[in-house]
DNA sequence: GAGCACTGC
């Protein structure tokens, strides 16, 4: 069996050890950047993220295109593939591909540790789908339907939106063909696919999501995933939830379709031909091919749990070397110590190439700038100039895509970035990263009330300190300074703990149900243990998702035909029994959508006063529900971009996460729709019933004041304070529901609303359970 | 009377 083996020697990802499990198939090849995985294209809002190289947009006659121009378009793709097609052949993963594509064809699953830069997710469904036609160059010309019609139907999956569309669009310019057709994507809110797509890009959880809503009965609910004949399932190393899941359903519709391929060809053995004859073709089963992509993972692990018996394959990568230096002794302010360090890296006369910091938090990224910035008071004339970025997720668009300017001249850049510039974002031009080697975590505490939920300094693991490590060379040589000790890194993790073993559950076993497979017996790759399966199976049951740990019931499968939590999708289908889904599908969209409130600590007064323009009684739900409502009329009104911008500032509102709501509300108002429902259906001004909808999923996260002014859960034991953030702040109404418990210098109740809790008898699980709602005590 | 890692359907 083989051996896991550290993912990277001490000179960084460029200079791999072979592991055992690991036979090489391609050398480094020295040629220009063609990494299109994870790169990120400056964007707002989400804005489209990624453009068709070589496409310029034409005027259409009467909206449509053309026989000249469309003929015209299918050149130009045309010549834009030949002169990609120079650079693919220099990938190290085009060089192997013989060898790789005979590996993947002769087995059922492959593992392919295919290293930053090598062109794995590129090339591998490329190389699939013109198989078995040829091994060599992909001709355009050649893309006859009958060709592509015998070739595998290939669907690679990817934890995120971005590098999925990249990707998709990336591959259809080397084929040299329209985006849509041949190759497509399917992400959130958006599918580019048609009823032709060889090649079809997707997200995670939009593949979990196909195997969960199956049509068709065939083997309990699992949906076979017929439309695809190989299922790549790329960045296997980082181990989302969805990965884990996805890897544990694929190995399980992969036996039963092996089984079915026997059968089908036992029966035609036995003469059974006229009938195998009339069959549609559609229903004719073909084996899954599986194959697992990642940069850098623990082999061993994926090739015991798809049983390969043999060698992964891998792929070196087009990386530079980078130099890693540990400190001597251990710091005692990491924050200040990297300052420091960016100023030595500064002023050293031969350092040439921007810096990249990681910070654990927003905190200490504001702290470390703000002593860069000091330090660059002090510059005398004739220093090189420093241009110092902070970077992370809840900054607004305009400040992120900074990184992407063009700098001035004489400038050295410091960007000081949270984990979303480990994997999320890449950053160009950086040749030296200096790691604190620290991240923030969410963390989860299961009580049999709830989850409390809190944010989490951490050590990282060696995976990601290496990971961190080649960000600073991806365009040429780097070097890395690690502000811990070889011994303190000696003792972290292997490998971050895959997610499967520190969230929720809840919605994910919902999911496996629905898929017809027992939660308990399932295959995991890494065990999440009972306990939170037994908590994902309270919540549901609670919710009357299910009836046993096996059983889903109708009302779990209504649940399942949202893009919601469980006791989200569970408040919007109350909210069509109690005539308020218009209010509810705004409040939904809003709480999946990221902060409604910009709440800085330097301007917190005007902040809530803001607020308490928009307020309602009732509490945040509806005062988030008020703000939404006064920044569609805007819309409404062609208000100006400018306009729109000067009252979010003035109310202190992030447009970022409206924007991002009323997309989630588009869609489930579609959906809504697609299932017979009406959306339209308004409360008008009855709120109350707007609440008790809330009730029907967050009856779980409900408190009753006590005489000190704090509150006491109905379901728990735990006292808990409403947090400083809400509307509801010291107004001492009787009973709360909230959205998630959170500790920090205190147990708070985040995003409540007040309600009767006579209403409480409205709700199964307490008759069920016969638990007697706690009483207010004032 | 106060703290905001990061994704995704």
């Amino acid at each position: 069996m083989a051996r896991a083996t550290s993912p990277v020697s001490e000179a960084g990802p460029s200079s791999v050890k072979v592991s055992p499990a690991a036979k090489r198939v391609a050398e480094f090849a020295d040629s220009s950047d063609d990494e299109l995985q994870q790169q990120t294209v400056p964007h707002a809002n989400g804005v489209k993220a990624s453009v068709k190289p070589g496409l310029k947009k034409r005027k259409l006659v009467n909206g449509v295109k053309s026989k000249e121009d469309k003929e015209k378009e299918r050149e130009e793709r045309k010549a834009e593939a030949e002169r990609l097609f120079v650079n693919r052949q220099q990938l190290p993963f085009y060089q192997g591909r013989k060898m790789i594509l005979e590996d993947i064809m002769s087995h059922d699953t492959t593992i392919i540790i295919g290293e930053t830069g090598c062109g794995k997710s590129t090339q591998l469904p490329q190389l699939l789908r013109t198989h078995p036609i040829s091994l060599d160059h992909f001709s355009p010309d050649d893309t006859t339907a009958s060709r592509l019609a015998r070739a595998p139907r290939v669907a690679v999956t990817q934890p995120r939106r971005l590098p999925a569309i990249a990707l998709a669009n990336r591959v259809a310019a080397e084929m040299g063909v329209a985006l849509g057709q041949e190759v497509g994507y399917s992400v959130r809110f958006e599918d580019m696919c048609g009823w032709n797509t060889g090649i079809r890009y997707m997200t995670e959880g939009v593949l979990m999501r196909e195997l969960a809503n199956a049509d068709t009965a065939k083997s309990g609910s699992l949906n076979l995933l017929l439309r695809y004949d190989v299922v790549v399932v790329d960045e296997a190393h980082e181990r989302t939830l969805n990965t884990d899941f996805i890897c544990g359903a694929l190995k399980r519709v992969q036996r039963i379709r092996k089984k079915l391929v026997a059968e089908q060809n036992a029966s035609l053995a036995n003469g059974d031909k006229g009938k195998g004859k009339e069959k549609d073709a559609k229903d004719k089963v073909t084996e899954l091919k599986i194959v697992i992509m990642s940069a850098t993972l623990d082999p061993a692990k994926f090739s015991r749990f798809f049983e390969t018996d043999r060698d992964a394959l891998l792929v070196k990568g087009r990386m530079y070397e980078v130099a890693t230096r540990h400190v001597k002794s251990p710091v005692d302010d990491f924050i200040e110590a990297a300052a420091k360090n960016v100023m030595q890296i500064h002023f050293n006369p031969k350092a040439d190439g921007d810096v990249l910091v990681f910070m654990p938090g927003s905190e200490e990224i504001e702290n470390c700038c703000e002593l860069l910035r000091r330090a660059a008071k002090e510059f005398k004339e004739g220093d090189v100039n420093i241009e110092i970025l902070p970077l992370y997720a809840s900054l607004p668009p305009s400040a992120q895509v900074k990184i992407f300017a063009p700098k001035a001249p004489k400038t050295r850049r410091v960007i000081v970035a949270t984990n979303i510039a480990e994997t999320s974002i890449t950053i160009p031009g950086v040749a030296y990263v200096v790691d604190t080697g620290f991240k923030k975590e969410k963390e989860y505490i299961f009580r049999t009330s709830g989850a409390i939920e809190h944010l989490a300094k951490k050590k990282i693991s060696q995976a990601a300190a290496w990971q961190r490590t080649g960000r600073a060379g991806r365009e040429r040589a780097g070097e890395c300074y690690r502000l811990f000790t070889q011994d303190t890194f000696d003792k972290f993790e292997a490998f971050d703990a895959p997610e499967i073993q520190r969230t929720n559950l809840a919605s994910a076993v919902l999911q496996l149900i629905a898929m017809g497979l027992d939660p308990f017996e399932f295959e995991y790759i890494d065990n999440p243990g009972r306990d939170p399966i037994s908590a994902a199976f309270q919540t549901l049951a609670g919710l009357g998702a299910i009836s046993s740990p096996t059983t889903i019931t109708d009302l779990g499968r209504d649940m399942l035909k949202y893009p919601l939590d469980p006791a989200h999708a569970r408040i919007l289908i109350a909210s069509f029994e109690y005539g308020c889904p218009k209010e509810i599908i705004d409040i939904l969209s809003l709480l999946n959508s990221g902060p409604v409130w910009i709440d800085r600590s330097s301007d917190r007064e005007s902040a809530a006063e803001a607020r308490m323009k928009y307020i309602n009684k009732d509490g945040d739900h509806l005062t988030a529900l008020n703000v939404f409502n006064n920044f569609i009329e805007l819309r409404e009104q062609k208000a100006s971009n400018r306009a729109i911008v000067a009252w979010a500032k003035e109310n202190h509102v992030n447009t970022k996460s409206l924007v991002q709501a009323l997309k989630i509300r588009e869609q489930l108002r579609d959906l809504a729709g697609k299932h017979g429902k009406d959306w339209k259906v308004s409360a008008g001004m009855d709120t109350g019933v707007v609440v008790r909808a809330l009730l029907q999923g967050l009856f779980m996260n409900t408190a009753v004041i006590q005489a000190d002014g704090t509150y006491r859960q109905t379901a728990g034991s735990l006292q808990v304070k409403i947090h400083p953030s809400s509307v509801l702040m010291s107004k001492k109404v009787p009973a709360i529901v909230y959205d998630e418990l959170a500790i920090t210098s205190s147990i708070y109740a985040r995003n409540v609303s007040s309600f009767d809790q006579a209403w409480l008898t409205d709700i199964p699980w307490f008759k069920q359970a016969n638990v007697k709602p706690a009483q207010p005590t004032l």
